[in-house]
DNA sequence: TTTTTTGCAAAAGGTTTGCAACACG
DNA sequence: CGTGTTGCAAACCTTTTGCAAAAAA
């Protein structure tokens, strides 16, 4: 709980009950990315949906959450804290985070850039024996 | 028009006019990913949004397209050939290729990657300068 | 001629929005 | 107490689907 208050101090977002729900499924151990229906559902009846899909948003701009994509059809979050990315089971959609880096990128007509993406999508070793 | 037969061949994809319309749209010089709105306009009513639609995911599945995710609202695709990535800017939607490598991968889980996404975004010098 | 593909229109699914009631600070 | 937040319901937008007519092989 303690871990709810630091993430929220000095963002101007009011503390609400919603709030601190939403938060703290995110602060779940290995907590895989979440999208606003596992939200949702998580919060039992603790926030409308439409509550659960602005502050994922509002959680994004203040640096709390991380879009991440997943090709699926929803828009996934996670905590936006211990940099990694994910491989992604195409058949069972299992999810393994992967410390990966990059080699130095080129480009011509960026200024700067402040975010990536980097995910990888194959086969688990669970369903490749199936 | 050569080109596109060359990529229908063996892929017991019917050869409509509909089909080598959108094929000729990707087949356009440095053609950036496009969505299925993008296409459809581009088509200016020789194929229907749905034909597109369909079309974009037969493509993808025979290996002609490739499906890249540019945090936008839609699903892009591009040619699946010249492996590459992308620079997008957050602010004008400015799209660079990008040629990157990442360093070997640590999976305990998975069996085999068939594929990954890395797009990077950020500011152009265009947008930064304004 | 047989099978696939198309167009149209309707439906689906995720996400956004308007607005009055409500709650945080 | 005032302003930001919530719940509800309706709207939105991209994408999917059913089906009869049209076109490919």
């Amino acid at each position: 709980m303690d871990q709810i208050y630091k993430i929220f101090q000095g963002k101007s977002i009011k503390l609400t009950t919603q709030r601190k729900a939403i938060a703290r499924i995110f602060l779940g151990k290995h907590c895989p990315p979440q999208d606003a229906e596992s939200v949702f559902k998580g919060l039992q009846g603790k926030a409308d949906k439409a509550t659960v899909f602005r502050n994922l948003e509002i959680f994004e701009s203040a640096g709390i959450l991380r879009k991440v994509d997943l090709q699926k059809d929803s828009v996934h979050y996670e905590l936006n804290a211990n940099h990694h990315h994910h491989a992604v089971c195409t058949s069972c959609g299992l999810i393994e985070a992967v410390k990966c880096t990059f080699r130095k990128l080129d480009l011509s007509k960026f200024r700067e850039i402040k975010d990536h993406s980097m995910e990888f999508f194959g086969i688990c070793k669970s369903c490749a024996k199936g």
